[in-house]
DNA sequence: TCTGGGGTCCTAGGACCC
DNA sequence: TCTGGGGTCCTAGGACCC
């Protein structure tokens, strides 16, 4: 029998994600305006009444009061998302042990072949997948079905929400003169933009193109593109349960931007931290720092370092941190945030240490970092933190600079947190 | 799109070596 | 002391993704 699917592999959207599951847990958010991401000041996902009143992923939540001031705001539940998730992979590997986890809210399954197991079509079994996920989970999902990645990709952001879209091989030219060049997975603002100089418009007009010449403008990406949109796979459904992440990074925007050196160091530091304490929750360890400072206008410099060793706490690199500070900053230029990132990351274990060093030293230091962790899970991130990422104006004098440990005592209560310093757990051994 | 936060991959070009 | 040709590794920065 012939048939438009040599391969056959799905895209797998939850559509609102993050806002369907809120309204899954909670019962009296449906078919009201819901969004999520209060803790960052921009809308992170935006639910279907949301969007229909023209609030989208992206616009501040000042706007969006704006448009709609009932509107519900939720801060993001990571930890309901990613087990909703969880078990939305798990429904999906009843249909073929061939899924990849793409992220929270997305993934891929190659089921080709499945239609003997299950006895009824590729479209038969989306459709199965999606009631099921439907019946389970209360969340709905968008389904794409085509012989690629890219090409299911694009399937499924065709009908949403609660959509299943299937391409086949043989209708690819009706399909593709439809998808405008935005909707391409991996063609982003600057290669739409070149290609439109050179009036293309849609996937179609892409595929049209002869290779070299699309290989001479786009290189590799665009060469995997146009093999991906014309159906031959080239990106494999990557079915690894893990792959050990490559650099963690810490970004934070000021809420207004500022000048003040001290204010700009403070929030590096605390950056620094908070990428630290999340290298350390991983067990992970890095041989590469990169600190960037973005101006008021968007403009972002940058510094990089490589460690002669690894290192699994800021202390042991604030001299050089604040070094690299020192050189990218300009006094009297207006910063709105600062970013760090860590690169080279490696297992923390086997640790080795330079000849001359101090093994006592740093384990010591490792030690005390491994009790500030314990501490920040009891009562809070940054319950505890290095002396110089104190605010200036809280911080007494000398405090700056010293890589030191302070503990801040929360008070319970509405709001009322507030920092008590005590003595400093010296740290110098 | 007037711009939040966390990632990955690719490429050009320089350094260095034989 | 100037030089060919070729390989590898590293780095900076661009572009994209969710």
């Amino acid at each position: 029998m012939l048939s438009g699917f040599p391969r056959a592999v799905m895209h797998v959207d939850g559509d609102a994600f993050f806002t369907s599951v809120e309204q899954a847990l909670h019962p009296d958010l449906r078919g009201k305006p819901v969004v999520s991401g209060k803790e960052r000041g921009i809308i992170a996902c935006a639910s279907y009444e949301a969007k229909a009143i023209g609030i989208k992923r992206g616009i501040s939540l000042h706007e969006a009061r704006r448009i709609c001031p009932e509107l519900i705001i939720l801060p993001s539940d990571y930890e309901s998302y990613s087990l909703f998730s969880k078990r939305m992979f798990e429904i999906m590997r009843r249909y073929t042990p061939e899924v990849e986890e793409y992220s929270i809210d997305e993934g891929f399954a190659d089921i080709s072949g499945m239609r003997s197991v299950f006895r009824c079509s590729y479209r038969e079994i989306a459709a199965q997948l999606q009631r099921t996920i439907h019946a389970e989970l209360d969340l709905t999902v968008s389904i794409g079905l085509s012989i690629t990645k890219s090409l299911a990709k694009i399937a499924s952001d065709f009908r949403k929400p609660n959509g299943i879209t299937a391409v086949e091989g043989r209708y690819l030219h009706l399909f593709l003169p439809r998808i405008p060049l935005e909707d391409v997975w991996g063609l982003g603002p600057n290669r739409v933009r070149l290609l439109q100089k050179y009036g293309l418009r849609n996937a179609w007009d892409y595929v049209s193109k002869p290779l070299p010449w699309i290989k001479k403008l786009l290189h590799k990406p665009g060469v995997e593109i146009w093999h991906e949109l014309r159906g031959t796979p080239v990106y494999p459904v990557a079915t690894a349960a893990y792959k050990p992440q490559a650099s963690i990074s810490k970004c934070k925007t000021f809420s207004a931007p500022s000048d003040n050196r001290d204010f700009i160091y403070a929030k590096l530091i605390r950056n620094l931290e908070s990428a630290f304490i999340k290298l350390r929750r991983h067990q992970l360890c890095a041989a590469d720092i990169i600190i960037a400072l973005r101006t008021k206008d968007y403009h972002e410099t940058g510094r990089q370092a490589r460690l002669n060793r690894s290192v699994n706490n800021p202390a042991e690199v604030i001299p050089l941190v604040r070094a690299m500070f020192s050189s990218l900053h300009t006094p009297g230029k207006i910063y709105r945030s600062t970013t760090i990132i860590l690169g080279g990351l490696k297992e923390d274990r086997n640790r080795q240490y330079e000849l001359f060093e101090e093994p006592l030293r740093i384990e010591q230091m490792h030690a005390l970092y491994q009790a500030g962790d314990r501490l920040q899970k009891r009562f809070g991130k940054h319950c505890v933190f290095l002396g110089c990422g104190l605010d200036l104006q809280t911080a007494p004098p000398n405090a700056r600079d010293e890589p030191c440990w302070r503990k801040q005592h929360l008070l319970k209560g509405e709001n009322t947190r507030k920092r008590v310093h005590l003595p400093m757990l010296d740290m110098i051994v």
